[in-house]
DNA sequence: TCCGATTGTTACGGAGGCGTTATAGTCTTA
DNA sequence: TAAGACTATAACGCCTCCGTAACAATCGGA
C-alpha cells in the first residue's frame, strides 16, 4: 500500500483538480466517460466493448456511444480484430495520449500545492 | 505541498476512483456538477448562483440547472438571501454531506491499495 | 422616486446520452 | 453445412443538458 491520504485531503484534491478540468472549459466528460478513457489508456491491451462493458458494469451500447463520442475528439479509434472479426479492438491515439498524460500533470500539481 | 504523487500513480488513482463510482451506478455526474458540489461542501460559505458560475468559468443557467438536478437528489438545498434578495444561498444537506463523505472514503481507500 | 445595474430563473431549439430492443455480421460446433 | 451463440452497432422514444436570449424581482444611487 502507497499513498497516505486524509480524507479531507482526499476531497480537496478531487475538488482542485475538476476545479480545473472544468475551468478549461475543453470538454466536459461524465464519469463513465473519463473512466472508458483512463482504462484505455492504463489498462493492458486489448480492450473491446464487451470487456470494457463488463468491467464499468454498463451495457455495451453504452461503451458504443462513448466510443462514438471519444472517437469524433480522435481521442480514441477502433479497428477491427483481425482473429476474430466479431470484436472491436479499441486503441489510443496521439492525441489521447497527450490529453491523459496532461491529466496526470494537474494531479500531481494540485496534490503537491495542497495545504496541510 | 504536501501529496507526492508520481504522474502514473495519479492517473491510477483517478482511474481507480472513478472506475468505483461508476461501478456503484447510482448517478452518473458530470465534471461541473462534481466540481460544483464538492465547491459547495469543502469551501467556505456563503455560496451563490453567481459566485459558484464565476468560480468554474461557467454561465449562471449552468449553475442552476446543476442546483436543479442536485436539489432534486436531496444534495443541495437554496434559500432566499434576507439581506438581499436578488442572491440564492445554496446550503449543504445530511444526504449531501454523507454523499461526499463517502467519495472522500473511497479516495483515501483507493489511495492506500495503490500499488508503489 | 425612478432608472440602470444586478441576480437568478425560464424559454427556446438543438445536441447528445439513456435503456431497451432489434439487427447484421461472425464464429463454433454438432 | 446449418443452427445457435456471440459481437458490436443501429433504432427507438425519452430525458437532460447545452448556449443564448429574454425575463421578473430586487437593489442602489442620482
Amino acid at each position: 500500500m502507497s499513498v497516505s491520504l486524509r480524507p479531507s485531503e482526499a476531497l480537496a484534491l478531487w475538488h482542485d483538480v475538476t476545479l480545473d478540468l472544468v475551468r478549461d472549459g475543453s470538454h466536459d466528460f461524465s464519469s463513465r466517460q473519463i473512466t472508458i478513457l483512463l482504462t484505455i489508456y492504463l489498462e493492458q491491451p486489448p480492450h473491446t466493448v464487451r470487456g470494457l462493458a463488463a468491467k464499468l458494469n454498463v451495457t455495451k451500447p453504452v461503451i458504443t456511444r462513448a466510443l462514438d463520442t471519444m472517437g469524433a475528439l480522435d481521442l480514441v479509434t477502433r479497428r477491427r480484430d483481425e482473429k476474430d472479426m466479431r470484436n472491436v479492438i479499441i486503441q489510443r491515439t496521439v492525441k489521447g495520449a497527450l490529453f491523459v498524460e496532461k491529466m496526470g500533470d494537474v494531479i500531481v500539481a494540485r496534490a503537491k500545492e495542497l495545504p496541510r
